[in-house]
DNA sequence: CAGGATCCGCCCGGATACTG
DNA sequence: CAGTATCCGGGCGGATCCTG
């Protein structure tokens, strides 16, 4: 007895990532956490340090910075390059992976930016 | 490395999402928060009801999935269509502007999906 | 069947202070 | 300059019960 939704399945998901115990939850978790997608976008446009990526990303705390960013390095998306000199220089860029996922993730970034203010139910033609 | 560097340094992004105050940052949140990325590319294969999407998408509570569709409902991303029958049928799909931001988020979905494991330097998932 | 309402634990995430 | 360590409050999110 079967009364299941017109779900034609398409070839373009796998779903795995719909099973609660599935790994690319967390990676993916990740990638699209709050401060994840800002300080991936910010380093799409080149290697920055410390302080630059602080700076960059209005209203983060270092603590998040620090965390998010040793996650990405775990990831292997973000890599990081210290420099043993006196005044400490770091600078953090994105790995060949980390591009690539950058890559998918500037659109979204751009159409969110392009899609602020429209009320539920209007015409992307508001003309009131 | 001996590529060129001259891509990923484009003015693609305009930046306002970096700031703190910007509206984009919301929009940009529930697109790419756990659930709601999840509810999404579960509704790309086609329109869903209650039960269904309970289903898809494993180990979402039902509150979690009434206030991820609510917030859809009011980005303007998703559609509830509610027919007043004896037993009540109520069925969820993507509006246009949904479908389109679905559409930039699964690469994204299927890259992670293909992308674990591969942990430099890291123990291989460590749970005991 | 489709959801609202409520209680509450837990962890995300901010502020501050300290270190190399 | 580039972080780490610690405290702690707010809210995310799960479980349960109730309604139309």
């Amino acid at each position: 007895m079967t009364t299941p939704e017109k779900s034609h399945a398409g070839p373009l998901l796998r779903g795995e990532v719909l099973s609660p115990g599935c790994p690319s939850r967390r990676l993916l978790g990740d990638i699209t956490s709050k401060w994840g997608v800002l300080v991936l976008i910010s380093l799409s446009r080149g290697p920055l340090r410390w302080s630059g990526l602080l700076r960059a990303i209005g209203g983060i705390s270092e603590k998040m910075l620090a965390q998010t960013l040793r996650t990405f390095e775990a990831d292997g998306l973000v890599l990081r390059d210290a420099r043993p000199v006196v005044p400490p220089h770091v600078v953090y860029s994105l790995t060949a992976d980390g591009r690539r996922v950058t890559d998918l993730l500037l659109p979204l970034v751009e159409w969110a930016q392009d899609h602020v203010t429209p009320v539920p139910g209007a015409e992307p033609d508001g003309e009131r």
